[in-house]
DNA sequence: GCGGATCAC
DNA sequence: TATGGTGATCCGC
């Protein structure tokens, strides 16, 4: 979103971050920063948003005094050798630096803003943002002059400028802008790197090269008012410029800086048909340099859009950042592509206006008396023993005035997630609704893009805006609606009873899937999926392909169902409605049940349909689920359309026989004998309304424990029969052997060492890769059959109830009255998992590190910490 | 892998 | 009355 890397500052920072300097500029309109941080404060003071800031600063300030200490116990011989250190790769450092390259950054000017302004005149000379009354994305500059800010909340921001105008935000719009820019900037770099929609970097050098030779009228533009011609190649008219105000940017032509006066050099420019006021043109010729070919740029974004870009140009990506922000807005700035022009410009340069550098990170440094780049490289050996490797490499790249040189490829996306903010949400029922409503959304979102991970994370905000997240990995990869919230359900459900008997008093929800295939991975994956069909297992996979993609939208999927009125539209009716007491969640709730019963007779369905078709002897491969009409060895796009066809058309049954469900009738659950009583889990009681939200066989675990508790292991029985008898399935206590369970049909039980060992494992694996016709799926941990057929919801399964079991037991042994006091919103990070990897790194990174050890690690072999400190 | 933090936009 | 959403990375466990 658009800029708050304005570096002004969040209003905030200047609140709680300021160190009392002022600027203030009599006679301008507008206020002046005493007046607007009183404002400020009088809307903030006493908040929980305030006192959560508060409570962040002191943290920071802890980090701090904890850096300050360890800076005090540093002798000067440590210091003297960390200097040769650092020295040494600020030499090699030196010798890499490349000022071959030109790096542009274009940054549209209060973006969203000035597209506003210039689509509605009624909005100029007016003070305005975009946003809403609880955060804005930007202002205009304007209203800038009151305090008024991107990140800050509408509402104060009224305080601050009552005659300020809140702009709703028009995304597809700002993208259809963004687009038209982005096109310009192609025709300089195929390759640009696109930030956001206001913001970009271009590496020119290869358009210089070549544009070295061009002929002039190549870099001839044309100025044009009156006419409507779109084209704005070189040489032609560009586009008109009377759509939105009827005449040529005053900015460009009246208050651009000096050197952006166009046509600065009259020569260059011809004026044709000068008699005919409606139809006026000129010309204008771009130079070859940098310089030129940026305002050639900036000159075209404006003819073609109406607005204004600021840039900056320079040898590496980072002091090209820093220089659009010199002469903002609608100007340029270049620093010259020799080593002293870079140092010249580094020199004063204040740390906090380099990306990367954060208010906190600002605030550790100036601790140290580092406000400066040259501050920052002066105190280069003192960094280097207080901050990470990362870190501290990172500083000393800056303060060489060295960045990248060329723009990486956009790498693959890591994780994605939907997040929302609400009025407080303290009804459990309520918050597994919409987390089941956010794990829809990004389901959708997931399929959007073909992604499926294996990890997922929720966020949770309490209303005293103390953020937490809880992360959970399976096996396999996941991505449809009912696997995400499969895992988001249980993490969640932790979170819910580590508190009670208080409710979680939420403000913000959020759902994330990371862990991705790399895309070796995928291919591997889809080389076995098809190996997988071809290899005869058919028809229960593509089944299941059918049945994900059933949930993706044709068929009455229970969360999208549901989901027609969305639980915010809900909380809005229940706010609007809340004195007739009309909301009521059992109306939530039978909506979803209902869907949710459709859902499973569908599966149920689909399910006897694949029996069916598998007790016939002659099953061929690649038989459509539905029609169970042969398609013979398609491909699997091919084979899904037909799939999908199928379900929409008129009777998913038609074409099938019925048949009921012919599982073994139920046998005694869980023989105690055979249950460890430590990863016994079975189905329980759930929160009230749960069993109303239940949609796969996934969400039924929960430890109970039965040694020595007989009516316990009864109440099991009793929900095993109720589950029998909904699902019109038995729950066979099967015994289930990891070893041996793709050769025989499942015997043995599982041993303590057996959960154990496989959650050791390095189970990149699901714990079942495919199943016999006739195999039932018995989870290996809470022994009990699983209602669906679907492997993937299966594994995921077998992987939540390895992990609640893990951290049942954890639990259980922190169940220590005396050494656990009780805190009401914290539940202090007690999510026992099994940990083993590190993480690598990719991109430097600016985090601050404050524990003692290891602050210097070689990067280079021959400077190793031992050499250095012995 | 997890969770808290920081940062950018 | 009232302070966002998405994605990435790093650090210490």
């Amino acid at each position: 979103m658009e800029s708050t890397k304005e570096k002004n500052d969040n209003y905030k920072d200047d609140l709680l971050l300021r160190m009392g300097l002022n600027d203030n500029k009599a006679g301008m309109e507008g206020l002046d920063k005493d007046k607007i941080n009183k404002i400020i404060m009088e809307a903030t003071k006493g908040s929980r948003f305030y006192g959560n800031e508060l409570k962040k600063e002191k943290q920071v300030n802890q980090r701090i005094e904890n850096m300050m200490q360890q800076k005090a116990q540093i002798t000067s011989q440590q210091l003297r050798k960390a200097q040769l250190q650092v020295d040494k790769f600020a030499m090699e450092l030196e010798q890499s630096r490349d000022l071959n390259n030109t790096i542009v950054h274009i940054d549209m000017d209060a973006f969203y803003a000035a597209v506003e302004m210039r689509d509605n005149p009624e909005l100029k000379d007016k003070p305005i943002a975009v946003g809403t009354r609880s955060m804005l994305s930007t202002s205009n500059y304007h209203a800038r002059r009151f305090g008024v800010r991107a990140a800050m909340p509408g509402f104060i921001a009224k305080r601050l400028c009552p005659q300020l105008i809140i702009v709703p935000p028009n995304f597809d719009k700002y993208r259809a802008v963004s687009q038209e820019v982005k096109e310009i900037l192609a025709d300089y770099d195929p390759n640009f790197m696109a930030m956001s929609l206001d913001e970009a970097y271009l590496n020119i050098t290869k358009h210089l090269q070549e544009r070295e030779n061009w002929p002039e009228d190549k870099r001839k533009y044309f100025i044009k008012t009156g006419s409507s011609l779109e084209n704005d190649k070189p040489g032609k008219e560009v586009n008109k410029l009377s759509e939105h105000e009827g005449s040529i940017s005053p900015l460009l032509f009246e208050d651009s800086p000096p050197d952006l006066q166009l046509p600065r050099n009259p020569f260059q420019v011809n004026f044709e048909e000068q008699n005919n006021p409606q139809i006026l043109q000129s010309s204008v010729v771009f130079g070859t340099s940098a310089e030129e070919v940026v305002k050639e740029i900036r000159f075209r974004i404006e003819q073609k859009t109406t607005l204004t870009a600021s840039a900056g140009i320079a040898p590496n990506t980072m002091l090209a950042k820093v220089c659009s922000d010199k002469n903002k807005p609608n100007g340029q700035y270049q620093i010259l592509p020799n080593r002293q022009a870079v140092m010249d410009f580094i020199k004063d340069l204040p740390i906090r206006k380099v990306s990367g550098i954060g208010k906190v990170t600002e605030k550790m440094l100036k601790a140290l008396g580092i406000i400066t780049c040259t501050e920052l490289y002066q105190q280069r050996a003192l960094l280097s023993l207080l901050f990470s490797e990362t870190s501290w490499h990172h500083f000393l790249h800056i303060s060489l005035g060295l960045g990248s040189t060329h723009l990486a490829r956009d790498g693959e996306r890591k994780s994605m997630s939907v997040e929302r903010t609400f009025s407080e949400i303290s009804k459990a029922e309520e918050q597994y609704s919409l987390c089941q409503e956010l794990c829809s959304e990004l389901a959708q979102d997931l399929q959007k893009e073909g992604l499926k991970g294996r990890t997922v994370t929720i966020k949770l905000k309490n209303v005293n805006f103390e953020v937490k997240t809880r992360a959970s990995t399976v096996s396999s990869v996941i991505s449809t609606a009912e696997e995400i919230f499969a895992i988001a359900k249980e993490l969640l459900r932790t979170e819910i009873d580590a508190d009670l008997p208080h409710p979680l008093r939420l403000r913000l929800m959020g759902v994330r899937v990371s862990s991705f295939p790399s895309e070796e991975g995928r291919k591997q994956q889809q080389r076995s999926i098809i190996g997988f069909l071809r290899a005869g297992s058919q028809s229960l996979s593509a089944a299941r392909c059918a049945l994900e993609r059933a949930g993706k939208g044709q068929c009455p999927n229970p969360l999208e169902v549901s989901q027609k009125k969305s639980f915010f539209d809900k909380k809005r009716s229940e706010r609007r409605w809340n004195h007739q007491d009309t909301f009521k969640c059992e109306t939530v709730d039978k909506q979803s049940l209902q869907a949710s019963q459709s859902f499973q007779v569908l599966k149920k369905k689909m399910s006897e349909n694949l029996e069916t078709s598998e007790n016939s002897d002659n099953c061929q491969m690649s038989a459509c689920p539905v029609c169970f009409r042969e398609q013979g060895i398609i491909s699997l796009e091919a084979f899904n359309k037909h799939v999908d066809a199928c379900l929409d058309g008129p009777s998913i049954s038609e074409n099938s026989k019925m048949s009921s469900c012919s599982r073994a009738p139920s046998t005694e659950v869980n023989k105690k004998e055979n249950v460890q009583p430590s990863f016994l889990l079975c189905e329980k009681q759930d929160y009230e309304t749960h069993q109303n939200m239940e949609i796969t066989s996934v969400d039924c675990v929960e430890l109970v424990e039965t040694v020595g508790n007989p009516s316990k292991a009864e109440g099991v029985d009793a929900l095993s029969d109720k589950h029998s008898k909904e699902e019109c399935c038995s729950l066979p206590s099967r015994p289930f052997n990891v070893e041996r369970c793709h050769q025989d049909s499942c015997t043995g039980s599982l041993e303590n060492e057996d959960v154990e060992s496989l959650r050791r494992q390095e189970a990149l694996q699901p714990y079942l890769r495919e199943v016999e016709a006739d195999q039932a799926l018995v989870c290996p941990v809470c022994n009990l059959e699983q209602k669906t057929w679907d492997l993937t919801l299966f594994n995921v399964h077998v992987d939540v109830c390895l992990n609640r079991g893990v951290i049942q037991e954890l639990r259980r042994d922190q169940v220590n009255p005396v050494n656990q006091p009780k805190e009401s919103t914290r539940s202090a990070g007690t999510s026992g998992r099994v940990q083993k990897t590190l993480t690598k790194t990719k991109r430097p990174g600016l985090m601050t590190k404050h524990s003692a050890s290891k602050k210097i690690k070689p990067s280079n072999p021959r400077h190793t910490l031992d050499t250095f400190f012995k």
